[in-house]
DNA sequence: CCTTGAACCTATAGTTACTACAGGTTCTAT
DNA sequence: ATAGAACCTGTAGTAACTATAGGTTCAAGG
């Protein structure tokens, strides 16, 4: 299952991107410029569709792409700890859990304006969500 | 504390926005073009002041510049009813809560990966949290 | 060997929702 | 009258791609 060569369409599929991606993350320097054929296609080998996938990966997992590139570093330099590496996936944890509760927040805000209007044949002067949304949220 | 007349600096202050925010939503068509003074400059009044707010507040509320153009339609055009917004605001409601659970799988992977990455002094070769990385989600 | 069509190439523009200049004009307060 | 804050327009930049155009190369079948 495992090739030696492969192709653009080949890497991106194996590692669940799109061809253009690839492009762009050659061009900004996160994947390498690989060897290409006599008439300039590219080609790649197992390593690439492995670091690819841990590109891809982290981009699900919600790091920045300066985050991987720090990422990349750590694994692409020796006499790197894990440590380091630790220290990101708990500060990306934290930053997770931050977004999950903003949107919690707005979750309920949005449901309490829903339930708030109860009359759907309310004629748009009176909707409570309308009126909810003309009014300032902290101070006044 | 109500004024008949705000410059664009007020609008944006009272409204919670930046100038340059309100430039944007007027080239956009989402702020009407004010009336100007001699020399040129934006001259807004307070339904300017709660066009605004309801602009932020919706964007807060996590709208998109699009829906929040189909709820000001309802509102500027009378012969609307309540009912179209709560629908809006339902689907809101939906799609908050899948960005929830996405989230949620996120950071339990994110957590997972420290938890079981012990040994921060560990080559980063042994690294778990690395390791995971380079893995696919679903199909090998 | 030749052809055909899929896959590839580069370069550029578009997306979303702003933000940040640059270089000039107007307003306001002293 | 003048200083400087606030305003003006227009353009470019941001993140992370996606899409398009217009052309070339590759692989498979006849």
């Amino acid at each position: 299952m495992h090739k030696v060569k492969y192709s653009i369409g080949q890497l991106a599929k194996e590692s669940g991107c799109k061809v253009e991606t690839v492009h762009y993350y050659e061009k900004i320097g996160l994947m390498p410029e690989p060897p290409r054929t006599e008439g300039g296609h590219r080609v790649y080998a197992l390593p690439h569709v492995k670091r690819l996938t841990f590109i891809r990966r982290s981009r699900e997992l919600g790091f920045k792409i300066e985050q991987i590139k720090d990422l990349l570093k750590f694994i692409d330099e020796p006499n790197h700890y894990c440590g380091e590496v630790r220290a990101m996936a708990m500060q990306q944890a934290r930053t997770v859990q931050e977004k999950i509760n903003d949107l919690e927040r707005l979750h309920s805000a949005l449901n309490d304006m829903v339930i708030q209007c109860k009359d759907s044949n309310n004629s748009i002067d009176n909707c409570p969500i309308v009126d909810s949304l003309f009014t300032k949220k902290a101070t006044e």
